[in-house]
DNA sequence: AATCGAAGGATTGTTGAACAATCGATAAAT
DNA sequence: ATTTATCGATTGTTCAACAATCCTTCGATT
């Protein structure tokens, strides 16, 4: 609907050079609330804001010089996507993962990356995959581990994209934000990633050479062990 | 809705014995933004509001009576769910479902369930498909074309709890919550779910013999045939 | 001294009103 | 008929206020 009539106004004035123009120039000015949303995500992904730290909706109104209620749909926003857990009448706190919370999220890595994997993909889609692998080679390279951890996280977001499904890749992406919320604890450990390394590429030519199944079954070792040091470094 | 500080005062004043019952009588009053969303949610299911339609925000609130804000941040709630969609500046509209979203929506629960079903679960989770699969057909005997239809969702919302994971489980709600968007173009045919009752009992039947592959594999035809039957309802 | 209960302060939840920005449609002009 | 200008309606955002609720501190009671 929204769509179609953004084509058909583009098809009808082919002559017309003013309303293509806006059609393309339409830049997308991201509401403020928006705006505050992406602040946040962001010092929630470099760690500026740790889990369970409360955040006061007036504090951050004035920081970020905006109104309490365009906070507030920020939260809300945060809140859906699980960053951020709503206290009633108390408040709203940096969501902080559990250990039940970590086998949980790897359940959810494990449905859907392990079935993506098996469904094949596109050859760009697998191509994406490789790009993510020598993302990472290149970044091991550097002794770049911020772009390490990133590199890893497009390799599974790009596994998931195998599907070709906007719902999941939505959902995959709103994991990994969640992971990245407790990751900078063990993140100062480069050994971290460097194993992943290896495993990352043993699955992409499995996936490449059409081993599905194979491909599958590393991944699903792979999920596995990282689980299990995430339970590691988050255990108690 | 006026007198709702009348009742949380009762439940203060109720028990003198403090941390314990306050904790377990804790009724959880629901914002007046949550019960908006609700209102709408309910609306939204039963087909009052039909995709497409716009819901303006003044009246919305008027209606309801409640403030323009807090239909505001309703409509961030379902707007997250996929249920509404805003364009920026225009309003928001009830999400109406495309081809290409009917095949995704099936994309997600091809995944979820295949692979939930796969993992068996606990036996009181399997109990619980069985006890969805008898609620439907106490339905289908009682001719109640809409409990019918509710049966079915328990059916698969029980599939998808085998996997015991919470986030699992309110990620299919969603995708339920999506599909009664544009179901009750078919819900009116009979027919529709008769069929589905005997491939839900042979499903459980496989699960309950401990035969996952199977299960899995009768699941997987069955949702092949539902996304064949929906695109040809809503098809083009 | 320890427990309990009653103010006090702070923050959230919600409302109402205001205003600029933007969109859609209608009317005017070329 | 196409373009332009105008107008009305609606959204996006801010501000200010108030009740409800929570947490803490401080007394009071036993």
């Amino acid at each position: 609907m929204a769509t179609s009539s953004a084509a058909t106004r583009g098809t009808s004035a082919a002559v017309s050079s003013a309303s293509t123009a806006a059609a393309r120039l339409r830049v997308i000015v991201p509401s403020v609330a928006d705006r505050v949303a992406d602040e946040l995500r962001l010092q929630l992904a470099e760690g500026v804001l740790l889990p369970g730290t409360r955040l006061t909706e007036s504090t951050i109104a004035e920081d970020l010089g905006v109104s309490r209620n365009t906070v507030r749909e920020a939260f809300a926003e945060l809140a859906s996507e699980r960053l951020v857990v709503r206290h009633p009448n108390r408040g709203v706190f940096v969501a902080s993962l559990e250990a039940g919370d970590i086998h949980d999220v790897y359940t959810v890595r494990r449905t859907i990356e392990v079935s993506a994997i098996r469904g094949g993909g596109s050859p760009e889609a697998v191509a994406a995959v490789r790009a993510a692998v020598e993302e990472g080679k290149l970044a091991a390279a550097a002794n770049d581990d911020e772009g390490l951890g990133t590199a890893n996280q497009h390799f599974h977001g790009a596994i998931v994209a195998l599907a070709g499904s906007r719902r999941l890749n939505t959902i995959m992406s709103q994991v990994l934000a969640e992971m990245r919320l407790f990751f900078h604890k063990a993140t100062m450990d480069a050994h971290f990633y460097s194993g992943y390394l290896k495993d990352n590429e043993e699955i992409c030519e499995a996936l490449e050479a059409g081993e599905l199944e194979r491909a599958a079954e590393l991944l699903l070792a792979y999920l596995d062990r990282s689980e299990e040091k995430q339970a590691e470094v988050h255990g108690e």
